[in-house]
DNA sequence: ATCAGATGTCCAATATAACGGACATAACGA
DNA sequence: TCGTTATGTCCGTTATATTGGACATCTGAT
């Protein structure tokens, strides 16, 4: 469906949230909203606000404020006032009928200077481009969006019946090609602690032992490589291969979706074009540093 | 320079922050940022939040909290505490070296949901490669933000040095030939109470009447066209014809930007091609009722 | 007509977020 | 060397944001 400008040129870079350790502001709490234990009593107003846009985000469409404060369990008196600031800020807008709202034209904008600050991405659509003419298959860069894989960026093949995926939703990390190398540099202690439980659980109910799952991680990272018939659906064959930043570090991957025919008639062709991508874009380094 | 894909295919539309009128939810506030009247001592922290935000985007390149806090004169350990909280939803992010922060990737899958949304940025996308091509000139699609003017969508033209500009940045309203046709709905009072003063001093220091503005609006909503010598540059002219909703209302404006003797020399048939793609842009309806 | 649910508004109580200012380093010139 | 500025951290005070709940409509189902 989707397909958010596999289009021409484009932008730049893109940061691995990395915390890089070292340099200043305590690393305090992490993940995700989720307190880290005792349940405190009021929520931060902020974080229900950004609760409320990721909630308009998955939904993909218009909702009332009563209705999202249902949803996410807030209180509507909250999720009132804060829709309301949201509006006087353009972060949220009123849409269409009903005094349904969705995310606004601020955002649009906010997102629009993130993807100018990185010249990386403006070379990964350039790869990409490449990777879809050549393949006549869809071509992705992704990456981790907090414990989530997500499409960063796509260009869709030049099939009659396209195959392609929605830029920027959270997928849990075991269903996708490229999660067995993103996860590559953690432990696996650390991996059974980063991935949720369920989300081993596969969307046909089918459920994926996470000791399975690791042996494919270790492999994957081994070969420099993974591919497979996807799990999510019976038609696709997926390649990811891995994009490393200066310290050799997996900060993305690059990946091809196919017809699972194509896929097997072409693998060494397509892999050949996956790895030639992801060397460029790793020898581009990372960040701007 | 910029240029955040002014590419091929592309998401959906737009909703002017109308408000709507009737539908529930009490307008109260309005306006940027800005208090009403009563200088009340603290500042909300989303309201500080997002000021952040804007900060960064603006200034389009990463700061260190300190200096934020210094540049939008708020307090330190205010800046340092929503700082941290953006950074944990992944609103901000490190970036490079020392620890400073810009737009994080989160705010670009916002946008990205933000513009799927929408069928009718498609379109527009489609109606301003057609026009880039029919002219070669380039070719944008403008609306208000707030109370300045900004580029939406932007495609390039043809030439081997192409004209651009920066999508999203906000420019004030009296610069621009959209300008004219954008506050063209409101009464003479409202317009001066809309636009800021010093809006109407130019980038050249020149001071523009008010009353001359007027006039122009006058004229060009009357003509549904507006073109002159841009006054932020010497050499290019603009066209700028209306786009309009269901209800008459101009919520957005099509442009063309060209250098100075192409744009006298094609005059009447760019207003054309201006005004065949507006056409097209208004029969879509506006707004996904 | 009646009832139940969905929706928007208002208000007072209190947990807490925003603030100012003190403190500790690091970076930098003179 | 020393003073000055830039930077990050910490904490007590207090203004206030968040919340629960009461209220008022409106809707649709029975």
């Amino acid at each position: 469906m989707q397909n958010r400008d596999a289009g021409k040129p484009v932008a730049k870079f893109l940061i691995v949230g990395q915390n890089s350790g070292k340099h200043g502001m305590k690393d305090e709490g992490r993940m995700d909203a989720v307190n880290d234990e005792t349940i405190s009593k009021r929520a931060r107003g902020l974080d229900r606000a950004f609760e409320i846009l990721e909630f308009l985000r998955v939904r993909r469409e218009p909702a009332k404020p009563n209705e999202i404060a249902a949803q996410i369990g807030a209180p509507r008196s909250s999720v009132y006032e804060l829709v309301n600031l949201l509006l006087r800020n353009g972060i949220v807008e009123y849409t269409g009928a009903e005094g349904r709202i969705y995310l606004g034209r601020k955002l649009y904008f906010l997102g629009a200077a993130y993807e100018d600050h990185f010249d990386f991405m403006r070379e990964c659509d350039r790869v990409l481009d490449q990777l879809a003419s050549e393949t006549r298959e869809t071509a992705q860069f992704c990456m981790l969006d907090g414990n989530k894989y997500a499409v960063v960026r796509m260009r869709e093949g030049a099939r009659p019946f396209r195959i392609s995926s929605d830029v920027g939703r959270p997928v849990p990390i075991p269903w996708t090609a490229s999660g067995r190398l993103l996860v590559g540099d953690m432990s696996d202690a650390e991996i059974l602690d980063f991935i949720p439980a369920e989300d081993f659980r596969l969307p046909n109910g089918e459920w994926l032992p996470p000791e399975q799952f690791i042996a494919e991680v270790r492999g994957a990272v081994a070969a420099g490589e993974f591919t497979f018939n996807s799990i999510v659906d019976s038609f696709t064959h997926c390649f990811a291969v891995p994009v490393k930043a200066a310290d050799g570090k997996v900060i993305a991957t690059v990946c091809l979706v196919a017809p699972r025919d194509d896929g097997l008639k072409h693998r060494q062709s397509y892999l050949n074009s996956l790895k030639h991508a992801a060397a460029e874009l790793t020898s581009k380094g990372g960040p701007d540093t």
